[in-house]
DNA sequence: ACAAAAGTGTTTGCCGTACACCCATGA
DNA sequence: TCATGGGTGTACGGCAAACACTTTTGT
């Protein structure tokens, strides 16, 4: 969205959500713009699609600019085209969002010349983004929203090995609500996804907790069925 | 997608599914095209996004365009852009689906002069369709079975009045699968957001059945829940 | 010994599912 | 009177929900 002539035609770009989750808070990155137009603006990392790109990869190289990590999967989950909603013109937009897991890590060095800085938002702090981008943020929450409740997402979120009370946290922190200790360890061991590890927690200053990992081969296996969070 | 330039940039579409449940049987509008490429072929409805015009409006138009109908309630539900799947160019389309009363007009006038004919297929004998289509087809085919779900859309399907039996065998139909008829009386009416009329059918050979209205005053009020049809 | 979080079972109510017969109507 | 679909109730099982105390560990 920089660079651009004065005037043209349609253009293409892609914008993604990347959330990751870090200290109990669920964050997402943000692009804080050094150009006009929305300078000084927080922005969702997007930029344009190349002709001879598929979009898919439009996306992945984005998130690769953005953080330095590939192989994450990505999930396309709107393409906003109203008019005006890029001021120099039309400009159409897909929309992908990305589950990170921020072990070790955490610094984010965006290649991108025309951002400031890149930062790690708790989504529950994002202030006015420029563009349409709150409504692109709000449509991608609401997607993975849904979508934790029934497909095993969480896990992308998670170092390799995790609690069972980080995952709770991860399950309630997107929920947005307060879930029973009980319940969700019955019914998410219920599900039979989860490997239990003959290893504990460090560092605590209280009793260690198990550590899991999901078990990809048996999600595979046990489930055509769906998962399912209500309270 | 026709008078194309020998060579051009990116360019946009919209392809629209168009469903309509008619004679028990679920079915969406084809064109036959009558150009190259894919000439003969069947296709989804579409056309390109004009630059002065939101993508939403476009899908409306191409559908009035198929159909005569406006005011029609379309979904966005996903967006092709590989590569080559246009063999002209770089063409990326947002598919688009519309659910549509089929009452007593079913005569269809396309306006768009490039296709032979329209046609309304039943979803079960839909043949391989020109570009990509097939694949977006059966995308949104799984978007309306997964939404019916929880969704109240089956309505937009049905004449405004309608027997229950009709409405369970368009969930049959969706669903490809049979459900049972006490089940489904008990639930549907359970939701409450029936309203039943003091009028039966007509011009049936065996007892008439009650005719109902869906109630969209009642479904406002009562669902922030969900709908549920498994078995 | 205290603080902090880990870990653990039971009861209850509701909802999904299975299942079969009589009724009303038109031909 | 027959054929065709319309219309109806009950019993069972499983899962979601509510709910509180003991255990472990580090400081």
């Amino acid at each position: 969205m920089e660079n651009l002539p004065a005037h043209f035609d349609s253009v293409f770009t892609v914008d993604c959500i990347i959330f990751g989750f870090d200290e109990g808070e669920l964050k997402i990155l943000l692009i804080e713009r050094n150009e006009e137009p929305f300078k000084g603006w927080f922005a969702l990392p997007g930029y344009f699609v190349e002709h001879t790109e598929a979009i898919e990869n439009a996306a992945k190289r984005i998130l690769y600019e953005s953080t330095g990590l590939k192989d994450i999967h990505m999930e396309q989950f709107y393409t906003f085209g109203a008019l005006g909603r890029h001021p120099h013109g039309r400009v159409i937009t897909v929309a992908y969002y990305a589950l990170i897991r921020l072990t070790g890590q955490k610094e984010v060095k965006p290649i991108t010349n025309f951002a400031k800085q890149a930062v790690w938002m708790n989504v529950k702090d994002i202030p006015q983004l420029a563009f349409d981008h709150s409504r692109i943020f709000r449509k991608g929450f609401e997607k993975i929203r849904n979508k934790i409740s029934y497909q095993p997402i969480a896990f992308e979120l998670l170092p390799e090995k995790f609690t069972l009370t980080q995952l709770q946290n991860l399950y309630e922190v997107i929920l947005n609500k307060k879930l029973d200790k009980r319940n969700f360890r019955k019914k998410m061991l219920s599900y039979d996804i989860l490997k239990e590890l003959d290893e504990k927690q460090k560092g605590v200053s209280y009793r260690a907790a198990k550590l899991y990992k999901f078990d990809k081969r048996k999600y595979a296996k046990n489930f055509q069925k769906e998962l399912s969070f209500g309270k």
